[in-house]
DNA sequence: GGTCTTTCTTAACTTAAGTGAACGTTTGGC
DNA sequence: GCCAAACGTTCACTTAAGTTAAGAAAGACC
């Protein structure tokens, strides 16, 4: 396990063996089961959240109703937008499958940074890194349609159409369970 | 124009009057003329742009049609996904306005990063801050209609539609032209 | 100032998503 | 193993977006 996260660290940043101690004297790593909320909303936290094995996803409850915008996988990082701002949660965070996360603190991430501004560095790379790779994520979406973001889903990410339930998955490509559940259906009405 | 710039970059860290004066050294700042083509599809760059003044638009050609996915106003700041992965651009970006950018390109950005590690620090926590905000508005386009959309615009970037044309503004808002004049008039008729 | 082009609106028609409800299936808890 | 709840699919109906086309309005260029 730990492996992975040294593996993942080395695509940005080279660690010697005392920086890669002192990341594990932090005591990271976690087990998590499935169900279990991380986040709810009006709460207040300092946590990010980096998925090691498992599947966590962002979800509003918007007039009664879940909406899911955002599944985290294996090697996803996530800081919830109330860290930052330091303000109350609008959003939840569960765990959709048993998994192993590793969650820091943003006291730990200061102190960590400021002793070694190597990770200052990566840092600053996976946020840049995943800002422009969300913008892409996000351009696709504005430009083509629910069949289309489906399909491109299957192509990218065949994994989270096994793991998650379609309504989850419906909200996610901005649609309702109905629709997706009869997209589904016309696109296998094509194929023949 | 200069001190628009300082005020922005006083948010994330405080500069001396050396540092102040190495970036004004770097000549950073240019006049861009309505209309222009700061980068096309297939381009490589290395730039990264700062808008003082004016706007400047994201556009993708599909199927020959533009579709606009993102605008950037006064102290909006872009660094293009071709520059961090080295690939062509799959993008265009063009002046909306008559506006004054600030044009880095990597190289100078890597010198100035490694002279003064505080702009490390200020690029760690604007990309750390631009992706969480561009979550939430990901999110807010996921979780609503259309329609909802454009309201939503109305209350938090009025600007925009004054000072866009309308075609760009739909794709911006995942729709055709037509229907956002549509969507407009529905609004209008609802109001009396 | 007039012309050409781009942009915006309107309309009729088509297609797909939203809604509400019913029903069969799966899952989890006891 | 049984029951209740959650989940997925289907259907009929409503609403809104996509498409195609036409014409009006606004801007750009000479």
């Amino acid at each position: 396990m730990q492996n992975i996260l040294f593996d993942f660290i080395s695509k940005y940043i080279t660690l010697t063996e005392d920086e890669k101690n002192a990341l594990l004297s932090l005591d990271l790593f976690h087990s998590v089961k499935k169900g279990t909320t991380l986040l709810a909303e009006g709460q207040k936290s300092q946590k990010s959240y980096f998925v090691l094995k498992g599947c966590i996803r962002v979800y509003y409850i918007i007039d009664g109703e879940e909406k899911t915008t955002a599944f985290y996988t294996e090697l996803d990082a996530l800081t919830p937008h109330c860290v930052l701002n330091k303000t109350p949660s609008e959003y939840f965070i569960a765990c959709v499958e048993d998994s192993i996360l590793l969650i820091s603190n943003s006291d730990m991430e200061e102190e960590i940074n400021s002793k070694f501004p190597k990770f200052e560095i990566m840092c600053r790379r996976l946020s840049e890194e995943l800002l422009a790779k969300q913008q892409i994520d996000f351009d696709e979406f504005k430009t083509s349609s629910p069949e289309q973001r489906y399909l491109n889903m299957l192509e990218k990410r065949p994994d989270l159409i096994q793991r998650v339930p379609q309504h989850q998955l419906a909200s996610y490509l901005g649609i309702k369970p109905q629709s997706l559940s009869r997209l589904r259906a016309r696109i296998l009405a094509k194929k023949n």
